[in-house]
DNA sequence: GCGGACTGCTTACCT
DNA sequence: ACAGGTAAGCAGTCCGCG
């Protein structure tokens, strides 16, 4: 860290003093007269854009906004004209700078600044030295000889003698050029005079004062910040005009098994044709564009009378129309364009000889970005962990058009039944529309709550939306957070840094391999249990965070009087001056979506329209904070910092600990908890009040009822259950019936007895469902025995290949052997794809579903599966599989 | 040479 | 490219055993 003084630096000609500002709280409003430009939206003008995109213009050599004009539903773009330039921070001064020969003759190099910083670890300001350069590459671009590298390499050579170091010089131009500005994606802006000004509308002001009224009890920080979001969060919608995009290529066939099976062609060869276009706007414009080419039928479709079908007996002037579609919509959905459609789009324009200038698409390594608009590949939004599971509750398990297609809108892909290749021009426009219907319904389904939440996304984390769609939600959480370091003009630390200053973890994972000891999960107690309820803390890690003042700044901070504030069950402790970034902001985050967004989004007097609006918003919400405390734990995470994330935990561990004890001593017997969970048996409405009472005052946590269930059955097993709720429905936790991979020939026995178990409502009626339960397992079983399943395809496990099939070296687990023998077939496998395979008699006991026939089947093994599948309620329900499926005792025991 | 006890690997789940 | 904890099923290894 730089511990040098403002007098120790001399200026020089290319050296500029910037205005320094001291006091944090004054520091902060500083920044924002600075920043900040502000007009209010007058209802007589046109109406202002919404800030889309950001990029970096390699010719202009600046920023470039692109926004979105909800009247015209055109994209425009600013350039910057602020004089904005890139840089990085370093600890070195000017005069050192000066002395090094490869800094100093870098042709990117603009100026020396002095500017200063607040150093968050040692809670002072310290000045460093902005390097600023005429472009972003000449900071770290792919090259080598960029100055984030010369600068460390170089300074020894010039007899430094304290290390030398660069800050902030790995952040994306643009993202740099929003924080420096404080822009807001997402918001309304205006170009006036040239210049881009934010626009304020004050249709929302009434929502978030009410918002802010919920929050006059928050420190005067906090309810700023809270402030900011629900502006952000309020503010209306606009419609997005778009167009869904599908195109089909020949392909070439490879037969297998008798069974004519496709390539999927190169997109960067592209040496294929393409033989047909999909366009699918959402203004309603319908077309297909398909190639002629001979020897192809007319056919039929069934597509509607208001698709224009457009026939091209040039494959260049069919992808120069394409071009056009492009050029012509603001925003352009795909299902995987940035590896596919318009990768190949791209390459094989230049392969049929159209100009560079003349295709609209930008090829990246990964990204496949648009020229005059945005492209959102739903692929990549999909398939991001935390929207499947968080935002979507897990609704489709495989990122596949076809099935994120029936999971969400009912729409699956359209069925080939016969070879690609040998499709008329009718069945080839219908399956390709298909394709584009389904990419466009994913996005305007349940009133367009993918684009609104890809809005929200994008307000939240301050990133374009093209990056917002395909980065994870580490991404999201690190950029809101830089966001914040510069508007306090605090010095955004390198993850090295943090670890040096912070160190590592001291606690023991239970599982080998993992960094840190994590949650307590309570022993449960065997059986059925009439009237549980579940009470669970609202937001535990977010909620602790807040309440504990965690980050990386606060934890194991340098003050010696903090020492005493110190965290359960670790050596760490927790800053009492100074309040951590992260707390402010997650803390916020959490009780918007505590206190306002939840509640509004199950409030019945509210419009249809209205709740699932706040529903959007909350899902938003809620995928963040669900991953904003395993962020400290991800060493990829740039603000990684484990003592928080160990802390977090820990902290966890002693609230339910607490919270149990206090149960327990309020005379209620706690059957079962799970990391923020409590099951509570037979407690009276009193006794609830009182725990979350306790809770309140004593862990200022809020604690509630999350759950009444009418009973639950509890095996002995951690982390499986069965819940059958007052309404009647039924929640199924961890148990092997309800795990994706097993057959469908098991699960559906398992669900007919789940039904049984929810028409249950008082110990008495148990004894007639145990009856039923023992028919259905009798069934199944004898089903099995007789050999009389409908098809092989019920009797399947489905596995997922973690890794591609050769990089199996340790083990060669079951899919992994069907898989081989598929591979042996010519089929071509990858990491991510399912297995379905059975099991049979003969070596290696599985066979790849396609390949086997009834006759190989194990049976015995099937007989296996289903106990150990109905082993883990039966022991709570007081059954046994043996004498269900009427073995004697003396049989069994032969 | 063989079977049981054990560890390790892999996947799917829970919070 | 968010975390750790739990369960199941199988693969592979070690050890004892005349």
């Amino acid at each position: 860290m730089a511990k040098k003084h403002l007098d120790d630096f001399f200026p020089k000609s290319r050296i500029v003093h910037e205005k320094s500002t001291v006091s944090s709280t004054s520091r902060v409003q500083e920044e924002e007269r600075k920043n900040i430009e502000v007009i209010i939206r007058d209802p007589k003008n046109p109406s202002p854009s919404v800030f889309v995109s950001a990029t970096y213009d390699g010719e202009k050599r600046v920023a470039c906004i692109g926004l979105y004009n909800a009247e015209s539903e055109k994209i425009h773009f600013w350039h910057d004209n602020t004089g904005h330039k890139p840089y990085l921070l370093t600890n070195l001064s000017p005069i050192e700078l000066e002395k090094m020969s490869r800094v100093v003759s870098h042709p990117g190099l603009e100026q020396f600044e002095l500017v200063e910083k607040y150093d968050p670890f040692q809670d002072r300001t310290v000045a460093v030295t902005k390097v600023v350069t005429k472009d972003p590459l000449a900071i770290g671009g792919r090259s080598r000889g960029c100055l984030r590298d010369i600068i460390p390499e170089d300074y020894p050579k010039i007899g430094g003698k304290t290390e030398a170091k660069v800050w902030e010089a790995a952040i994306k131009y643009y993202q740099c050029y929003i924080y420096d500005r404080q822009l807001a994606p997402g918001m309304l802006y205006e170009i006036q005079n040239n210049n881009l000004i934010q626009v304020k509308d004050e249709s929302s002001d009434q929502m978030v004062n009410e918002i802010c009224s919920l929050f006059t009890t928050e420190p005067k920080e906090a309810l700023r910040n809270i402030e900011t979001w629900a502006r952000l969060l309020e503010y209306p919608v606009p419609n997005f005009r778009r167009v869904a995009l599908d195109i089909e290529v020949f392909t070439p066939t490879i037969e297998i098994e008798g069974k004519l099976t496709f390539r999927v062609p190169d997109p960067r060869e592209a040496a294929y044709q393409i033989t047909c276009v999909s366009v699918l706007g959402s203004n309603g414009e319908k077309r297909v564009l398909l190639l002629k080419r001979a020897g192809v039928r007319e056919g039929k479709s069934k597509l509607p009378p208001d698709v224009s079908f457009e026939y091209f007996d040039s494959e260049k002037k069919l992808v120069l129309e394409v071009f056009k579609v492009l050029q012509e919509y603001p925003f352009v959905v795909t299902f995987n364009g940035d590896d596919f459609d318009l990768r190949y789009l791209a390459h094989r324009a230049q392969n049929l000889g159209i100009k560079r200038n003349q295709i609209p698409i930008e090829v990246g390594r990964r990204v496949c970005r648009l020229r005059y608009g945005v492209h959102i590949d739903l692929y990549k939004f999909f398939f991001n962990k935390s929207i499947q599971i968080y935002a979507f509750g897990r609704r489709y398990i495989d990122v596949t058009l076809n099935e994120v297609g029936k999971a969400l809108i009912g729409l699956p892909k359209l069925e080939l039944t016969k070879p690609f290749n040998e499709l008329s021009y009718g069945e080839l426009a219908q399956y390709c529309m298909q394709d584009a219907e389904i990419t466009l319904k994913l996005t305007t389904f349940d009133d367009n709550l993918v684009m609104k939440l890809i809005l929200a996304l994008t307000r939240i984390s301050r990133m374009p939306m093209e990056d917002v769609s395909r980065q994870g939600v580490s991404r999201w959480i690190r950029n809101f957070l830089q966001f914040e370091h510069r508007r306090r003009n605090v010095l955004i630390p390198n993850t090295e840094d943090i670890l040096a200053a912070k160190g590592k973890t001291t606690t023991k994972a239970i599982i080998k391999g993992k960094k840190y000891k994590g949650a307590i999960v309570v022993k449960p107690i065997p059986g059925v249990h009439f009237n549980v309820a579940v009470m669970d803390f609202a937001s535990l890690y977010p909620s602790l965070i807040k309440v504990w003042n965690l980050g990386y700044q606060t934890i194991r901070c340098s003050h010696p009087e903090c020492k005493g504030n110190t965290i359960p069950d670790t050596p760490h402790w927790v800053c009492t001056k100074d309040r951590a970034l992260e707390s402010l902001l997650i803390g916020s985050l959490r009780d918007l979506r505590v206190r306002w967004y939840k509640p509004k989004s199950k409030e019945k007097t509210l419009s249809k329209k209205m709740r699932s609006w706040y529903n959007v918003i909350q899902s938003a919400l809620k995928v963040i904070l669900n991953a904003s405390y395993g962020v400290f734990g991800a060493a990829s995470f740039d603000l990684y910092c484990p003592p928080v994330a160990e802390a977090t935990a820990a902290i966890g561990r002693h609230s339910i600990t607490q919270i149990s004890n206090k149960a327990r001593e309020l005379g209620i017997q706690v059957i079962y908890g799970d990391t923020d969970s409590i099951f509570l048996k037979n407690p009276t409405p009193e006794q609830i009040d009182s725990l979350a009472q306790w809770s309140k005052e004593e862990l200022k946590m809020e604690l509630g009822v999350d759950k009444l269930y009418r009973y639950a059955l509890l095996s002995s097993r951690k982390k499986n259950y069965l819940g059958v709720s007052t309404d009647g429905s039924v929640d199924v936790k961890g148990l092997t019936g309800k795990k994706r991979h097993i057959p469908i020939f098991i699960k559906e026995s398992f669900n007919q007895m789940n039904a049984q178990l929810a028409q249950v409502k008082s110990p008495a009626e148990f004894e007639g469902a145990k009856k039923q339960i023992a028919n259905i397992i009798r069934t199944c079983y004898l089903k099995l025995k007789k050999r009389e399943w409908e098809r092989i395809d019920d009797l399947a496990f489905h596995v997922v290949l973690g890794e591609a099939p050769d990089h199996y070296v340790k083990t060669t687990p079951q899919h992994v052997k069907a898989a081989r023998l598929l591979q042996e077939k010519k089929y071509k496998l990858e990491a991510g794809d399912l297995i379905s395979f059975v099991k049979v008699v003969k070596e290696p006991h599985v066979k790849p579903v396609q390949l086997a026939s009834n006759s190989e089947i194990d049976v015995e093994k099937y007989v296996g599966h289903l106990q150990s599948t109905f082993d883990q309620v039966l022991d709570a329900l007081g059954l046994d599989f043996d004498e269900i499926i009427g073995l004697t005792k003396l049989e069994r025991f032969m």
